[in-house]
DNA sequence: GTCGCTAGGAATAATGCAGA
DNA sequence: TCTGCATTATTCCTAGCGAC
């Protein structure tokens, strides 16, 4: 009797839908963190797999003072992930990790840097110093759709002509896959026309894509300094320089705590429609949030400035 | 050699969810 | 409602590439 392939092909492919079920950056962080917690048991003649709490717990003490809380956590994640893997498992709860992990934020803890908010006196500025030349129009319409659209770094170098839906007021964006919709199941948001014509989002778009003769795939390419066009989509990091560039070029410095990073626009103008007054829900809308919380955190850092409290009580 | 990026790795922040 | 956790995106840094 002959084995039935179908069963076969049915474990490849869960084999295969398991390894995609996590997404490339995590599997990369957890591979890269149990290789050195497996590195360091090895140091020390003791076996990796089962780790005791305890082991784990000694491990995050010696990393404690080099390393961010977030990333300990994330460590303890990693190796945790690692066990499950292996049919083992690993108390992440366990008093001998949650405490020294306590420890270590209450002895050695910074407070977490955030991304400088970027808000429409700082939009304006940053426009300013985008030429008219094609790499000036690019960064404009960057800059522009990404406040405007409060969009991650990875979603407007995602976006595609494809994606863009012209409408006599604006435009509609399509997001086709996002951090909070890792099924792809597509979100849409609508940017209108701005009231100024140096800084509405939608006529810089045009006026990019006409410029650099883009009809179809991504639009937001490199630009050589010889005025020629790449093909493939900018990369997230690529996105990171231009705005660096630009802020430069504007006199915008960045503070320790706040460095500048394309998550600002995200920030700013989360931050801009709070200030307007903006409920809640429209912003959660628009900048696609689905914890109330996650969007206060940046409701608090406008607070900063003179909607504070603290700037009310006359002193 | 310079510019404008890309690629890759390590570290860290952002995010949503589950459970207390 | 708050907190901690797990997951994922972003940042930062460095090296390198290709076009001029």
């Amino acid at each position: 009797m002959t084995a039935d392939p179908k069963p076969e092909r049915a474990a490849r492919l869960a084999a295969r839908y398991r390894v995609a079920a996590d997404a490339e950056a995590t599997v990369r962080a957890y591979t890269a963190d149990w290789a050195a917690f497996a590195l360091w048991c090895q140091a020390r003649g003791v076996a990796a797999l089962p780790a005791a709490p305890e082991l784990v717990g000694d491990y995050l003490a010696e990393l404690g003072e080099g390393y961010a809380r977030a990333t300990l956590r994330r460590k303890v994640a990693g190796i945790a992930r690692a066990h499950r893997l292996a049919g083992q498992s690993l108390d992440t709860r366990h008093t001998a990790i949650r405490e020294v992990l306590r420890g270590i934020g209450r002895t050695h803890g910074d407070p977490p840097k955030r991304a400088q908010a970027l808000t429409t006196p700082e939009i304006q500025r940053l426009v300013a110093v985008c030429e008219e030349d094609l790499a000036g129009l690019r960064d404009r319409s960057l800059l522009l759709l990404g406040f405007a659209g409060a969009l991650r770094r990875s979603e407007l170098c995602g976006i595609s002509v494809e994606n863009i839906a012209w409408k006599p007021r604006g435009i509609e964006l399509l997001i086709p896959r996002s951090k909070t919709d890792q099924e792809g199941e597509g979100q849409r948001i609508g940017i209108p026309q701005g009231q100024s014509v140096a800084t509405c989002p939608v006529r810089a778009l045009k006026a990019w894509l006409q410029a650099a003769g883009i009809t179809r795939g991504p639009a937001f390419r490199g630009v050589t300094r010889h005025q020629t066009i790449r093909d493939g989509a900018l990369t997230g990091e690529a996105l990171r320089l231009i705005l660096l560039k630009r802020a430069q070029q504007a006199g915008i410095r960045a503070t320790l705590l706040e460095p500048l990073s394309p998550h600002g626009l995200r920030a700013g103008f989360i931050t801009t429609a709070y200030r307007a007054g903006v409920p809640d829900e429209e912003i959660m809308g628009h900048s696609r949030h689905r914890s109330l919380t996650t969007m206060r955190s940046y409701v608090r850092r406008s607070r900063l400035g003179s909607a504070s409290p603290a700037g009310k009580v006359g002193l």
